[in-house]
DNA sequence: GGCTTGATACTCGGATAAATAGTGTCCGAGTCCTAGCGG
DNA sequence: CCGCTAGGACTCGGACACTATTTATCCGAGTATCAAGCC
C-alpha cells in the first residue's frame, strides 16, 4: 500500500506552474527545478494531461500549464489522474467461493469488510478533495515570502 | 496504490477465527474454506502473528485462534499488521533540491503538500479503527442468519 | 493395567522462486522558430 | 525591403527496459499425539 512518487512530483509540478503562469514550462526546465528525471516527469504531466488538469503545447517555446483555475484544481484530482481512482482495497468475494460459499442473494448486499474499506476510502477522498492548489500555493506563500515570485523568474527566464 | 489482497483474507480469517473460537484452526482448513492458497495465507497469519493479534500453536490440533477480545481488535489492527504501518505517501522533500532548494529553517515545517496528504490518511485511519471485529462480526451474522455456528461447525469438525 | 519411551504425523515458520506493478529511459511525431532566398 | 520557403531545433507523446514489490511456493524446526514395550 505504497503511494507512487509521481504524485509527490505532480503536486509540487502543479504547485509551480501555478506560480508561472501564464507560461508554459517545458519539462525539462520543470524536473531541473527539483532534480527530478525529466522523462519520468514527462510521464507524469501526461497524466495530469489526460485528466484535463493541465494542457501541453509542443515545439519550442512550448511546455505544459494549468488548464482551469488552480482554485477549481483539489489535490484529489491530481492523486486520481496519477493513480487511478480505482479502490486501493480490492474485494474478491472469497465469500462466494468454497464449501460454505454464501448464497447470491445474500451477496445482494455488499460485503460488510468491504463496506468498511470503502467507507474509509471516502473520508480519504474527501480531506483531499477539500483542499485544492490554490489553497496550497497560498499557504506555502506565507510560509516562504517571495517563493511565488522566486519561482516565476526561475522558470520562465530566457 | 493497491492494498494487497492478503488484507482481505486476514480480515476474513478474523471473522472465521471468531467463530470458531475457542478452538485452534489450522491454516488448511481455514484456506479451503474460501478456496485460498494455503501458504499464502499462512504467510499472512505469520503477520497478524507478530502483531500479536492471533496466536499460534504447533503440532496435530494446533492452529490458529484470536489472541484477545474481537472487540479490542480494529480493522486499522488487521491492515497495519499485513501492510504495515508506513505512510503510504512519501515525502521525499524535493523542495530542498535543487537551485531554488528551501532553506533548512524554511523546512523546519514540514512539506504542505505532505500534510495534507497525511491528514487524509490520518481520517482514513481514523475510520478504519472506528470498527472492530466483533462489531463485523454481528452485522455479517445478521444479514446471514446462522453463518455463526454454520462457520464454526465446518471449521471444527474432525 | 499403568507408565515410559520412541517414532510418527501434523503444525507453524522462515527462506526461496515466479508474476506483477512501479520506475526509469529511449526514440519518433508534431510544431514553431529562424535563416536564407527570391521577388 | 518584404514575403515565401526550406531547414533545423525544440517540445510532447507513446513505446520500450529495468527494478522493486507483491504473490505464490517449498522445505525445515518444533510439538503433541499415538502406539508399543516395559515394569
Amino acid at each position: 500500500m505504497k503511494m507512487s512518487v509521481g504524485v509527490e512530483w505532480a503536486l509540487h509540478s502543479c504547485l509551480e506552474l501555478n506560480w508561472a503562469s501564464p507560461q508554459l514550462v517545458p519539462t525539462t526546465r520543470l524536473a531541473a527545478l527539483h532534480e527530478l528525471g525529466a522523462t519520468y516527469l514527462n510521464k507524469q504531466l501526461q497524466a495530469l494531461v489526460k485528466a484535463g488538469i493541465v494542457t501541453s503545447t509542443s515545439g519550442p517555446r512550448g511546455g505544459f500549464t494549468l488548464a482551469r483555475d488552480p482554485a477549481d484544481i483539489t489535490v484529489l484530482d491530481v492523486v486520481e489522474a496519477v493513480e487511478g481512482s480505482a479502490h486501493a482495497f480490492r474485494c474478491t468475494e472469497i465469500r462466494q467461493k468454497g464449501p460454505l460459499a454464501a448464497s447470491p442473494e445474500a451477496c445482494a448486499r455488499p460485503c460488510q469488510i468491504a463496506s468498511v474499506m470503502y467507507k474509509a476510502e471516502a473520508a480519504w477522498r474527501r480531506e483531499l478533495a477539500a483542499v485544492t492548489v490554490a489553497e496550497i500555493a497560498g499557504t506555502v506563500r506565507r510560509d516562504i515570502p517571495g517563493v511565488d515570485t522566486g519561482v516565476h523568474e526561475w522558470l520562465t527566464r530566457a
